[in-house]
DNA sequence: ACTAACATACTTGTATACTAGTTGACAAAT
DNA sequence: ATTTGTCAACTAGTATACAAGTATGTTAGT
């Protein structure tokens, strides 16, 4: 028949799926903000799409937290959960915990000096305060324990979880200091080369306990995309 | 206009919602067999409900990775992935000796006394060889370790990983022996009593690794039911 | 000025119609 | 016998229409 338009590549995603996936970066850099309504018809004429495809991206959306869909009142932004993001920290911590030991266990020379190399680079990164990109070498550097202690699925629930825990630190605009979590990368590959699972486990868990050492000064800022808070001691 | 069907009533959730539900549980149980195909308008007729909660409910299964819904050709029961229920089982070993050390730390006479009585009923219910209320009653331990830990929202999150793992669950007719599982609870709690939090964390591991002990026969019996294998050696 | 009833403009939930692509059967041509 | 083309019956994706509940602003009545 016609091939007078062009045909839509059939390799690409359903038009739902990629508003899902532009709404939720959306949602995760705070530009729409926690606690403000969103409309659906209002989306849908801005995207120029119908409806019905917010609203199905509207279903995914509340699947992963992010969203509240109330019948006949409206969608709105979740206010993020400072009790899920301390349980997402608890779990990430226990997880990554067990994996650096594994590693510590089976470690290669190989794998040590890849590691070692990161380091380095990471190094450069913060030394140029390169912020997002010190971010993805971050991410590169739990990613490589994982595949290095054969659990990579692993990995990859953990990126689900951490949903919360980026939506503060997209708030955030002071970033961590990077030199810092250098040297704590350092000493767990250093414990890792040196074959010592219980110093590997220990740095792990004092490395992470820093990733939420500003929410309670987010929070005193931005109280209102935060869900009630009952305790913030327990930070 | 018409009140001649029942008016659903108001406080219920969303007939998609329900429908989701419903599904999911039959997907579970494997009534609907891992790599069937399911068709949206079939299902629809079957219930009397319109396609498009059906679709709903399939976007929901998707987010959940129950289906696989594959454009213009069908949508399918996902296969068990092996390596995601290994992911599983490694986390909530990770986690839950993690949560039980912490118990042992903060027990207090009340909690210890809580665990004993759920143990003595975990036996006689064993003994009577109700494997459905032990399955239930297992839960309620395990939901109890973690209230004990201060950190429900945890479980919350295992609740969700286990998914693929309860599947595997409910395919191998044969249930594992309670008593046993009895006896490795017992175990804990007498770490948690002695506040001895490296026995409780033993004991927790240990007690985990039993879950996925039948896989490899349950795959070796249906072989269809589960995404390609390849290492099996590692369970 | 204040209250209560009501009309209106929203919201999401549901049903249906239509589009477009895949699959498989079957017939015709080689 | 094998290939090729066509067609019919599916599939999910999308758009639109309607139903039903909620919030809000306005107006009538006191």
């Amino acid at each position: 028949m016609s091939a007078a338009t062009l045909p839509p590549l059939p390799s690409e995603d359903a038009v739902s799926t990629q508003l899902h996936r532009k709404l939720r970066d959306r949602i995760i850099i705070c530009e729409l903000a926690p606690g403000q309504r969103i409309s659906a018809a209002e989306i849908a004429s801005s995207y120029g799409l119908s409806r019905q495809l917010v609203r199905e991206a509207f279903i995914k959306l509340a699947e992963e937290n992010l969203v509240s869909v109330r019948p006949q009142r409206g969608t709105f932004i979740k206010r993020i959960s400072v009790s899920a993001a301390l349980a997402a920290r608890f779990i990430r911590e226990a997880v990554e915990a067990d994996l650096v030991r594994k590693v510590a266990e089976v470690a290669t020379p190989k794998m040590t000096a890849s590691l070692n190399s990161q380091i380095e680079q990471q190094r450069k990164t913060a030394a140029a305060s390169n912020s997002t990109e010190f971010m993805r070498l971050d991410e590169v550097f739990h990613k490589t324990l994982a595949d290095y202690a054969q659990a990579p699925d692993v990995f990859a629930y953990l990126e689900g979880l951490n949903l919360p825990v980026n939506r503060t630190r997209h708030i955030s605009a002071r970033e961590f200091s990077p030199a810092k979590l250098v040297t704590q990368h350092a000493t767990i590959v250093e414990a890792i080369q040196n074959g010592d699972p219980n110093s590997a486990d220990r740095a792990m868990r004092k490395h992470l306990r820093e990733i939420l050492k500003d929410l309670p000064q987010v929070i005193a800022t931005y109280p209102d995309f935060f869900e009630h808070v009952e305790a913030l001691d327990e930070i």
